[in-house]
DNA sequence: GATGAATGAGATTTCATTCAT
DNA sequence: AATGAATGAAATCTCATTCAT
């Protein structure tokens, strides 16, 4: 996210905008909150970003490029397959308690659908460049592989969501839970 | 008598909601879209439901329970395990064909978000109860029960989410994937 | 008002509707509260009654009516003017407990404002016949007649609506304060 | 700064809403109707007031307090009895002519009930210390005492009701009548 | 005649967006 | 550029009235 003190008013204002849509949803947000929050005006918004939609895909776009960016030094590394596996996991379940808020205020509007659905593609994608396939040397090779791509957008997607789901005050516990669950499996494998 | 009451009202209006619900979600749908689909008039719809999250509370809650049903009777049924999970499969994932819209629905407004969280739980219960556990015998019993309730939880998620966010003309191939990997995992464990 | 026993709709529904008309007042009031409390269907009210302000101008008229009968019987009577008086009061004051909650219902409405003035204003008339005129035999008869009946109006006004206004749990107590109150009056002119 | 906020709006606002209140009663008022004549958006009366009933309150507090700050000003002056008396009839029957929409208004709402009697007991609390009592030197000074009050209270009720009650085109002729009534009886006491 | 389910016009209120200052 | 008062379209819900049975 935007730095608060560099007299931006755009990053302040999607600083605002994702602690805001994150906390209650895109509908329950009032452009009002968010001016309040960035300490700008409503109008001031309007003259940065075209509408509240407009606004909401460059919050959500902002905070997930940032996301992926991580992920994706960390699967472009030339660290060995485990350590790189170690510091995917932790800096992937890191990100995830920060940009929960994120994840929920897409999933309450049906309208976000699509935006998420291809942006959990791209995080899909890397996370196949960074497990290394099982299969090796048997035949089955495409069916394997679809397989192999299947259980890793079903996990994904079951982590992101079991973790958006969760109750507030059990947040924390959860996503601890999950990482040591998939930690296990990943090292198993 | 008054008009003819053929008791089917609440039901029309319940399969309007439910549709009109899951297409666009819960803020964008009208009460009139509802009343036009259902054929009747907006009035009728407080004639049997209070508001309009009464009415979408009542709508998922029906379709929710008719699919939980179907889950319990296999998961409490003295077949042998092996037809149980064939049948569970067969039956839950033609359901979530069905019942799409609704989980979709669901996931459009956050104040729902803990209905969704009570259910999906309720379900993953059932799950758990059906896929025997594998350590038995090993000394990390309680470890092990954790994890496999939270790689199951993930799994659930994971596979309703997928699905639900498929782009709308993929959603039938999406499953039929979900499915076959599914299938796969359970007979391999 | 109507008895109930005598199997007639239209005085059950009158019956009813002086008392939640009373009650609540005329915008407060639902047809179905009539009709639930006159133990008939809410059609039937349109049986006998054209729209719901017309339901209201028959309940009123019907109290109205009966009330002004029992005064104009005691203005015309033979009995000597203290007798008269004395009767006067008592009848009065008595329906007037009676039939205040119609004249609460009277006043919640502005579209009955006309009828509430024209009935205020026979009862008046009748007053006016009850009370002696005082000044026989001087000059300015005519000055005095005029303020005769604006003493009398002015009189009869607040004494109803010192009544209608009065705290529910305080009526009664208020409203033998004013009937003191004018029978001194009345005996010291 | 944002548009021109010269200060007027609420102001504006309130005496279309007393203007309007005052026509046609609480109920039949429609928020378009006095935004029209206040020349405003419906939404501008919501920044101001938080909804209908507020408005409501807010119209009538502002009307009553005026004219009861007039009267106040009237008792409390050090004036000898009879100038005060008729500086009172002067102003009073003045204001009655300028507030009776007002009085109107607070009729036609049951709910508003409350508020009119309270108002109308502060009135008749300034009226008492107006009037002079008479029977001063007397025994039953506490019956006096009690008469004397609602006496007041029923002439206070009376006049204001007959006014409120006239027809249109006959208020003032009444207000008139009222006025050279009640300075007879005042000045014959 | 009686019923009461169904109707649908209509009113309040919200809030994204505009625009005068 | 920034402001925030003003706008007004739009949506829920109510309830008098109708009419099929």
């Amino acid at each position: 996210m935007a730095r608060k003190k560099d007299g931006k008013k755009p990053a302040q204002i999607i600083d605002a905008a994702f602690s805001v849509f994150g906390e209650i949803g895109y509908d329950a947000t009032l452009i009002k909150d968010i001016a309040l929050r960035a300490g700008v005006s409503s109008g001031t918004i309007y003259t940065y970003f075209g509408d509240k939609k407009d606004l909401f895909r460059a919050t959500v776009d902002e905070g997930w490029n940032r996301f992926l960016a991580q992920i994706r030094e960390i699967v472009e590394s030339k660290e060995p397959t485990g350590a790189r596996m170690k510091r995917f996991i932790d800096i992937g379940f890191g990100s995830l308690k920060h940009y929960l808020p994120l994840l929920r205020g897409m999933l309450f509007e049906s309208s976000q659908m699509n935006m998420l659905q291809g942006k959990l593609e791209q995080f899909c994608g890397l996370v196949e460049r960074l497990v290394p396939g099982q299969g090796r040397g048997r035949v089955r090779r495409a069916v394997e592989s679809e397989n192999r791509r299947s259980l890793i957008r079903v996990t994904v997607f079951g982590v992101l969501f079991s973790a958006a789901l969760a109750e507030p005050s059990r947040v924390d516990s959860e996503i601890d839970r999950l990482r040591r669950m998939i930690a296990l499996r990943l090292s198993g494998e």
